[in-house]
DNA sequence: GAGTTTGAAACT
DNA sequence: CAGTTTCAAACTC
């Protein structure tokens, strides 16, 4: 299939990949261009400009108190009287006064900006032969077969520019002052590539201007894919300069931007992305396109006559409830159904253009279903539980959960292949108190695979059981779930729809279900009956512990620390292996709040239980050498070897686990799959579904590289392991990591590259830049 | 698809 | 808080 060009209107002729699919795709997606130099084997870290002044208006809305929303819950339609007088006996007239109305939330984030901050970087990708330094990142970002559906040809070197405040005034009112911009070129380039990347830089200045906007997420992000010369300029300079410590100082220089646009401009909250997430989503949707940025008229014209294409195309496609989608949905769905707007770029309104290409039309599907998320019991009971139990309770003070789920098994995959693919997107962003951007996580899970229409109810019309598609991420990640339930009504945490938050709908095979909108008030009833017993019934199972960094593992192979079921688990049988354990379950390692015996949790095992196997099995295999046996050093070497790549579950940086991922056989049915990051597009169903993406560097330095000494083949990345100290290493590997997540993010959905650029900003913010030099503990506040 | 196993939720 | 029961998902055959 011949991809269109679209994001440029002329300028330089660049090289065969500006053919491919996947430079269509992110060309449109993003400001990314591509690198000329056809040398897959080079490491080309450049240009990736991510001007923060804008990012901030992508975290910023004008209001930082959005309207109350109420919603005044009358009686079910009473199509089932019967049934819902029934219920009343049980549940006591005195719960059912259920008037439901969304807090005011308080703004979240603050970040703006008089100060513009550009970070540059670029990847190159080279999937067909992945060298060395293909470990670096290749996988993390959008892969050809994700994104592709014809050429497999995706040797790629792309260039992913975001330079957010070049994008109109009005459409990104809250970038105002641009003034006294200032840039951070972040450049990590090994080898020497082909061409030189000033010249790329401008030709392809000359051959790309065109403004981007995610129309998905109206009013968050806004791209402008023109590089000005003055990036161009720097990042020439620094392109020429490998000197890594450069780097730091740049990324120095970018930590006091932050700091300062924090204090120039702490009342804007962020944008939608982390929104209000327990209101109704088209509530949410209308509200936000009209509330958050558009300060100007015309940008409120704009957002409504984008929001409301949006909603007409939802209606229109037949979005079903279960499956509520953010903006990206409307994206999804107009590319889906050919709504060719790729095409209109030129003519519509920058805000209106689809920035996805129709080729991706199968591959960002599954995004409908990724973010169906807030269910109806969120949408309805916008304040009843998440606000207090999630808000307050669950995270850490001041943060909120947003998950946006996908229906899809996370395990799925020999057994239930064609329901493999899923995406699934949690946000767990805190709020802003006082001004202050305390912290910010996004677990984003993704595996890549065709799909159709992400309606998981289209999905599965058959047998609810078998075409069960649901995603355990998180564990408040429930968008299309389907229960089975006979005895509860279907109004008890048994039930997954209603522990979720969300309406049973066909799919259930439920008997006697009250979890239907015909019974809201039942249904909010309970939950309040429910939550009264225990405030964080409704809270997500799984949580980013506020002490993250504290107790951050050495190990890294484990899931980060900092993501730990909230309660759990107290297996007996399953050793944790099993998806009868929840901790397995959410694909995180069990904790020390734990209480499952024999613990052997491939995700993290329960501590003290790895310390004591460690030691049996070092002492085994002591035993044997000493018994003889000629292997038992090589024995004991596998053995820790092994704990160090199986257990690879989550990504720490995007250095680790390319060449896992890559290797990695089919998954297994009673083991988790290796996860990796970088698996996305790779091998769907596979790995990524179940994973939590964190948002952080989760290796600790010392311990990670004494025991990757043993490895022959050291993932850390060449640029990495030749000038830079140790303390550089990780200061560089965090923020590949980061940029990472930020490439592999947008193609998918502009919240999450919001969120990623926002958690970096967060991130980079807590760093004691004093630091860099003398001490190898990088991230103290993390 | 039926039956079993399992552990969370609910109950006492 | 601990023990028991109920429940539905996960799993096995």
């Amino acid at each position: 299939m011949e991809t269109p060009q679209r994001g440029k209107t002329g300028g330089a002729p660049l090289s065969k990949f500006e053919d491919s699919p996947v430079f269509n795709f992110i060309n449109n997606l993003s400001p990314i261009r591509p690198v000329k130099s056809t040398d897959s084997a080079h490491i080309t870290h450049t240009y990736q400009s991510l001007n923060f002044a804008s990012l901030s208006s992508i975290f910023s809305s004008p209001h930082a108190n959005p309207p109350r929303v109420t919603r005044n819950l009358t009686g079910p339609p009473s199509t089932d009287l019967s049934r819902h007088e029934e219920f009343l006996d049980n549940v006591g007239e005195s719960s059912l006064c259920s008037e439901v109305s969304d807090v005011v939330r308080p703004s979240r984030f603050t970040a703006t900006t008089q100060d513009n901050c550009t970070i540059t970087c670029s990847f190159n990708e080279a999937a067909t032969d992945p060298p060395e330094q293909c470990l670096i990142l290749p996988s993390t970002l959008p892969q050809s077969s994700q994104y592709d559906s014809g050429s497999p040809d995706h040797n790629t070197k792309m260039k992913f520019e975001l330079d957010l405040g070049h994008a109109p005034a009005e459409l990104v009112p809250c970038v105002q002052n641009d003034i006294d911009r200032r840039k951070i070129l972040f450049t990590m380039e090994t080898g020497v590539q082909e061409n030189d990347p000033l010249e790329l830089n401008k030709n392809e200045v000359e051959g790309v201007q065109e403004n981007f906007i995610f129309d998905d997420a109206e009013d968050m992000l806004i791209f402008d894919s023109f590089m000005e010369p003055e990036v161009h300029e720097r990042v020439g300079e620094e392109v020429k300069d490998n000197d890594v410590t450069s780097f730091v100082s740049l990324l120095s220089n970018y930590t006091e931007n932050v700091d300062q646009l924090q204090k120039t401009q702490p009342d804007l909250s962020h944008g939608p992305c982390v929104q209000d997430i327990t209101q109704d989503i088209q509530l949410k949707c209308s509200e936000d396109s009209r509330k958050k940025k558009p300060e100007t008229e015309h940008g409120k014209k704009l957002l409504s006559v984008t929001h409301q294409n949006q909603v007409d195309d939802r209606k229109q496609h037949g979005i079903h409830r279960r499956c509520l989608v953010f903006e990206v949905a409307g994206i999804s769905q107009r590319n889906i159904h050919g709504d060719s707007n790729l095409n209109q770029s030129t003519t519509l309104p920058s805000k209106s253009r689809n920035i996805f290409d129709a080729k991706l039309k199968p591959t960002i599907s599954p995004s409908l279903c990724a973010f169906p998320g807030i269910g109806l019991h969120l949408n309805a009971i916008a304040t009843t539980s998440m606000d207090r139990t999630v808000k307050n309770e669950t995270l850490a003070p001041g943060k909120q959960l947003i998950t946006m789920p996908c229906p899809i098994d996370p395990f799925a995959s020999a057994t239930t292949g064609r329901n493999s693919p899923q995406k699934s997107l949690s946000i767990e962003a805190d709020l802003l108190t006082s001004g202050e951007i305390e912290d910010l996580q996004v677990t984003y899970d993704a595996t890549a695979n065709d799909i159709s229409l992400g309606n998981c109810e289209e999905l599965s019309q058959g047998s609810p059981k078998k075409k069960r598609c649901k995603s355990e991420n998180g564990g408040e990640s429930e968008g299309c779930k389907r229960c089975n339930c006979k005895k509860s009504k279907c109004l008890k945490l048994y039930c997954e729809c209603f522990a979720a938050g969300v309406y049973c709908s066909e799919p259930c095979s439920c008997q006697g279900c009250f979890n239907k909108p015909i019974h809201e008030e039942t249904v909010l009833a309970t939950r309040k009956q429910i939550e009264s017993r225990n405030p964080l019934a409704f809270a997500p199972k799984v949580i980013r512990t506020s002490e993250a960094g504290v107790e951050m593992r050495d190990d890294a192979n484990k899931t980060p620390a900092s993501t730990r079921h909230k309660r759990g688990c107290n297996c007996k049988k399953s050793n944790c292996l099993k998806k009868y354990c929840e901790c397995y379950q959410f694909g995180v390692g069990c904790s020390i709040s734990c209480r499952c015996e024999g613990c052997k949790n491939a995700f993290g095992r329960k501590e003290g239980v790895e310390e004591i196997e460690q030691v049996e099995e070092e002492t085994d295999a002591y035993d044997k050498e000493k018994e003889g046996l000629d292997d038992g050093p090589q024995i004991a070497k596998v053995q820790i070897d092994e704990r160090h790549s199986s257990g690879n579950i989550l990504p720490i940086t995007p250095h680790q686990s390319c060449r896992r991922s890559i290797k990695l056989p089919s998954s297994s049915s009673a083991k988790p799959p290796r996860i990796s990051k970088l698996s996305i597009g790779h091998s769907p169903g596979l790995f990524g579904s179940h994973m939590l993406w964190k948002s952080e560097i989760l290796l600790s330095q010392e311990k990670s590289e004494n025991k990757i000494h043993a490895h022959s083949e050291d993932d850390t990345p060449t640029i990495l392991k030749s000038n830079a100290s140790p303390t550089t290493v990780d200061m560089l590997r965090f923020l590949w990591h980061q940029i990472s997540i930020v490439f592999s993010c947008c193609p998918l959905h502009s919240t999450r590259l919001a969120v990623c650029i926002k958690d970096m900003y967060v991130h980079y913010r807590s760093f004691d830049m004093s630091t860099f030099s003398s001490s190898k503990n990088l991230i103290p506040h993390w």
